[in-house]
DNA sequence: TCTTTTTGCGCAATCGTTTGCGCAATTCTA
DNA sequence: TAGAATTGCGCAAACGATTGCGCAAAAAGA
């Protein structure tokens, strides 16, 4: 610490009140009528001695802080760092910051995130919960302006911006349908996500009304050492192997998530099994480099930006509005249509 | 607001004086020796109005926020996504929460967020700078601790961990060379770019001294897009066409990050040249996907856990050095070296 | 010359914590 | 039973900013 450097230091040198500092370096100078001389003294020297006003300080008294606070449930998965890449964008634009944390799958560790925004007094929460029940968010929300991204929970009065899961795997189901494909393994992540539930339901609800169609699903997590191991277990030679012309279990794998389209990947050519030829491949989740892979994958597109810019103004309206006392609107729940982006890997 | 919840409300609730509240909250009740049933009153109470301190508040009066900002350049970028996603789960596990900003590449910017995080009262800064003169971050380190991490200055006094992006791109030049490979186009990212500038650096060094290689440097930019147009334009027809025996201007690829690599191979893919068949191709950066890719590709992958590691580590050192009154040690300066991972693209 | 108006600025409370100092009431010692 | 020691807690001043109210001096009006 040099020396220290506030309204009153700067007060101190000036030979003025610590109002009258605050008043010019707020730009009220006018409005308070304080004369060109002063203005134009204590700007100098505000100027001179590299001043920066005090957030805390400014947040504790007026009660914003023009921080966001955002929480996805892992980081490091690519999905998780695109949104918040993304979010934290938009926000910058509009001259807010974020606190990024990491809730890891885990409800108790967001509920520690979530207290921690409260006590660091955000102005207001973007969430990817991972709750099953929605009364925390929802007790929180009655303090602090919240949306919800990519999950949501069940009849919750919480605003909320996400894909549309069960559409998204109902056409991915028929398209490997319609390619001629009879039995399907499906890999999934984290099976309490709402995305991952939902998905399976979109697929059930397909192929439980194809008598002609079979279908397995493993999986436990959203990573690519899960989708490897899934994979190559249900491959493993000593289970149903397939019918006479074809010596494999299934014929089509759809793969959760990017992230878990890797592992399987790893794994199929592990076992020699070759895409499309021998099996077809299709998955969740838009990453740039799903287009690079060998060959291209056929997959369920979500419009990343725009529920990420839907959820913003979202938020950002919920706080203008409860700044200006307005009762809070009907709260925003939308559920996004993904796109089918036909590669060759079926 | 329900209604407002403070050490004030508290005391008032329970009939004792705020500074007997705060104590008790702060675990020093017998430090002081508050009596057991003021104790249980007090506690009691704050859990049943579901109490959080104010951290504003906290902070303003302790002059520590348990918060560390951290900016990077782009953080779009999966590489910076990464790097930021890993340095935030290692602070959150020290009981440090993370302001994430996004310098985009712009000193401008990078200033705003410096100041931002100084007026914040951060209680300390990884850096990925973008300036050319280390002046601003030298000057801000001299109030808050602040560590940079993957790009550096010459000659700062600033601690740093980094990537030794000239034995890097060395030990990619050379293997090229070892596989017989004599004419290289090197797709780069942002020429400002300390890394960049080390790889080329490096790259010069070794094809400098070979009379019997070439070498071109194409590219702007550290995304796909430039990737693509670098590259597409560097194979155009009606440049140099290369030999009789290869009609192609060059023999090996060398993408100076993995944004830039799917770039080029799209160009490639569209221009017919098969990999590794035609051309030789090479990436710097390690992302998960570079073994997935048609064929898996060889690269220069730099141990991004152990450096953000170290980065933390020495960003908490410093803290805690200062925070005891103690003078900062010598600055860890490291350059920590890659390694040549080889798959099947050269 | 004596009010009235305008100009230019400061007082002091407030936001919610933490903490050095001190002071009653109780218990112990002699 | 008086004095000393201990127990249990509160006062008030910070931290650095914002803001409603008000007040003196200068200018304008009568």
């Amino acid at each position: 610490m040099n020396q220290k450097n506030s309204l009153q230091s700067i007060a101190g040198r000036v030979g003025v009140s610590v109002t009258t500092v605050s008043r010019v370096l707020s730009g009220q100078a006018e409005k308070y009528r304080i004369s060109q001389k002063t203005v134009a003294l204590v700007r100098e020297e505000a100027a001179r001695s590299h001043y920066t006003p005090n957030l805390l300080a400014q947040g504790l008294r007026t009660q914003q802080t023009r921080t966001i606070g955002v929480t996805v449930p892992g980081i490091e998965n690519p999905f998780f760092s695109t949104l918040a890449s993304i979010v934290i964008n938009l926000l910058q634009n509009k001259g807010y910051h974020t606190l990024l944390a990491d809730s890891l799958e885990s409800p108790r560790e967001e509920e520690q995130i979530l207290r921690m925004f409260e006590a660091r007094q955000v102005d207001g929460i973007v969430a990817v919960p991972v709750a099953r029940q929605p009364d925390l968010h929802e007790q929180i929300a009655r303090q602090i302006p919240l949306v919800l991204i990519d999950r949501y929970f069940d009849h919750t009065v919480l605003p909320y911006v996400c894909n549309d899961n069960v559409v998204g795997a109902r056409m991915a189901v028929e398209y490997l349908l319609d390619r001629g494909r009879r039995r399907i393994l499906a890999v999934q992540g984290v099976h309490d996500a709402l995305p991952n539930r939902e998905r399976v339901r979109g697929l059930r609800s397909v192929l439980e009304g194809r008598p002609d169609a079979s279908f397995d699903i493993v999986g436990e997590a959203f990573s690519v050492e899960d989708g490897y191991a899934s994979t190559l277990h249900a491959f493993r030679p000593g289970r149903d192997s397939g019918t006479a012309d074809s010596p494999l279990a299934y014929d089509a794998v759809f793969a959760f998530s990017s992230t878990l389209l890797l592992g399987t990947i790893n794994a199929l050519r592990e076992l020699g099994i070759r895409v499309p030829g021998d099996i077809s491949l299709i998955s969740y989740d838009n990453n740039g480099f799903l287009d690079f892979m060998d060959p291209p994958v056929t997959h369920i597109a979500q419009p990343m930006r725009e529920s990420c810019q839907l959820a913003v103004d979202t938020l950002l309206g919920l706080i203008a509005s409860r700044h200006s006392g307005a009762p809070d609107p009907a709260p925003l729940q939308r559920l996004i249509p993904p796109k089918l982006i036909i590669r060759s890997s079926c």
